[in-house]
DNA sequence: ATTTTCAAT
């Protein structure tokens, strides 16, 4: 039963890589989505699920998850019995890139039309996001827009899922180098993405005014 | 100081 699971799980090695927060990402050639998903039963109970995914053959991993989406979560978006309702979902990524421009429009657009799902989104490092004017930025706020939860991961979060999606064989999550630096950088640097401006000029004129 | 990015060779 452990080693069928552990199948199922991330190896060590390709998680440190991947999800490593550092500032010059070289050779992360590869977007690794892992995932947990809660249903709403009943009026309290939830059941859940688990896993993780990776892009392949040029479809990024956020639309892949898409595809999979209603086999993940029955009930969703199908319309079922006359008067019946949709099964309602929260579901949390935690991805080691940030979207792109095109995967966060689509998942605004299907978020959109599914009010019955919840997603949280952890990111470990932003991807494009370095240009004031870039689509990446526009994408984010539009899943914002769209209701979404986005947040920089912080060491809580590794920990996280490092217990939750890492084969670590009993072994203790050991936190590199910098990641609670890299993970504070991240975290302004999102929140100054997400901020509209009317705040930040008025944090700018407070300053001025000493206040 | 400068470095990268869901590849393409």
């Amino acid at each position: 039963m452990i080693a069928k699971l552990d199948s199922m799980l991330l190896p060590r090695k390709k998680f440190l890589y991947h999800y490593k927060n550092v500032r010059w990402a070289r050779g992360r050639h590869e977007t690794y989505l892992c995932f947990v998903v809660k249903k709403r039963v009943g009026p309290d109970s939830l059941s859940f699920d688990f896993g993780h995914l990776r892009n392949r053959n040029g479809c990024h991993v956020e639309l892949l998850f898409l595809r999979y989406l209603s086999a993940l979560c029955p009930g969703l978006c199908g319309y079922g019995a006359p008067g019946e309702r949709r099964v309602s979902y929260s579901i949390t990524w935690f991805c080691s890139w940030s979207p792109c421009a095109n995967c966060s429009s689509r998942l605004a657009q299907f978020l959109g039309r599914t009010p019955n799902l919840r997603l949280r989104l952890f990111v470990s490092r932003l991807y494009f996001c370095d240009m004031e004017d870039s689509r990446e930025r526009e994408g984010l706020r539009l899943l914002k827009k769209a209701g979404v939860h986005i947040t920089v991961m912080s060491y809580k979060d590794f920990f996280y899922c490092w217990e939750t999606f890492v084969a670590r064989q009993q072994s203790k999550f050991k936190p590199w180098d910098d990641l609670h630096q890299n993970s504070v950088r991240l975290a302004r640097k999102l929140n100054r993405i997400l901020q509209p401006c009317e705040t930040e000029d008025l944090r700018d004129a407070f300053k001025l005014l000493g206040l």
